[in-house]
DNA sequence: GTCATCATGTAAGCCGTTACATGATTGC
DNA sequence: GCAATCATGTAACGGCTTACATGATGAC
């Protein structure tokens, strides 16, 4: 899981640890500040596998590399004016290698935890990179999986005995888990039709990011 | 949060784990299927510390235990008319205890994991346990979370470096936080004014379950 | 008589967390 | 000079999962 977000985010641009933490927080909006204890660790270990390098200081025209913070940014500027060119040595900037690139799409499309309801959301983040039959079977799988939860939560709602904030959980469950697959029925809709299926019959729409957009601006 | 499930579900009748893991599953909704890994350690952890007690087979009137099937309560049945009652000794059947109570309660209101958004559903679940005046701090206290996270993701919305899919998933994400904001108010709106606070503008109105209910059914 | 389901438990491991330790850089 | 932020790491622990082991009961 985090192994896939960092190289996802290394297939963009280099980046070192730190920076990364910032990109999952408010890039992607996942896992919430990731902690140093799982992050550093997980460069180490992709490191060791040769997934990832860390590349020198001096280094090529390094893309993307961005400073923590406008004010870093501002002061690595002025540095570099005023030819005081700091090392800055303690940051380790890494780059993803092409063995890195093959983990990462295994990791993408991997089959066995490819089911796991708790990465769709990074998967599909990085959707992009998937082939278009793979991705819609990604969005396809999802959506089962969520038809078969909804069914699961309405025969909860169903129950006489729940008091009226049991009641008010397990109904606004059901309720979100059918605007998930309305807005995934919309993601699927701009997939295009399947190759092997003739077009007709239109289902959804245009309703992609009426689903995500309607609830109160 | 396992055992606040658990002293929750003991807290109405008495229950053996089987069947625990059964209501956690599909009359809470939550938790998807806790694992036996999880349970029985911790059902044991609970007796440990006096939380609950394992009730003897032929004891008292048992309030509610049910059987963990439909076939199994007719098994049951059948085998009491036939006068061959087994033991079915295998079973343990749990109770609360009073200690047991107290623990759910702090634990319920517990201010330091209070603040923990993974267990607010399950809390909320429960919240009828709750004084109005905690309950109410309760809902307000996960709104202000909630209104952070969105104004977070919002401005992850506003980026420009994101793709279709990242875009859509950060866009959805808004728009589910938005939702359960949305829901928020409703319930607050029927837990009623605040006692020192003057009656005066009824700010939301009457859209507690219309929250819950309103996409498409 | 055998298979599915009910029922309880143990052991190992995964994936994350918090807390701790360290140190450079920069703003005021 | 001192606090805040940037930056990297280690150690201990937590909570849940999977896989394994066991056995009773009931359906067919």
């Amino acid at each position: 899981m985090l192994d896939l977000a960092i190289l996802g985010l290394l297939q963009e641009s280099d980046l070192h640890g730190y920076e990364i933490r910032r990109r999952l927080r408010d890039s992607l909006g996942l896992m919430a500040n990731i902690s140093f204890g799982s992050l550093y660790p997980a460069l180490a270990r992709l490191e060791a596998q040769g997934a990832v390098s860390a590349i020198e200081p001096g280094m090529a025209p390094v893309t993307g590399v961005a400073m923590g913070s406008l004010s870093g940014e501002l002061a690595a500027l002025r540095a570099r004016r005023s030819k005081v060119v700091v090392a800055k040595k303690a940051r380790k900037v890494y780059r993803i290698t092409p063995l890195g690139r093959e983990l990462f799409t295994r990791l993408l499309e991997d089959p066995s935890a490819g089911d796991d309801p708790r990465t769709f959301t990074l998967r599909l983040s990085f959707a992009r990179h998937l082939a278009p039959d793979v991705r819609r079977a990604l969005l396809e799988r999802r959506r089962a999986q969520l038809v078969e939860r909804l069914s699961e939560v309405r025969s909860a709602t169903a129950r006489n005995d729940l008091d009226v904030y049991a009641r008010a959980v397990v109904e606004h469950t059901a309720a979100g888990v059918a605007l998930d697959i309305a807005w995934l029925d919309g993601l699927i809709a701009h997939e295009g039709a399947p190759q092997h299926t003739s077009p007709q019959s239109p289902t959804a729409g245009d309703t992609m990011s009426s689903a995500s957009t309607s609830p109160q601006g």
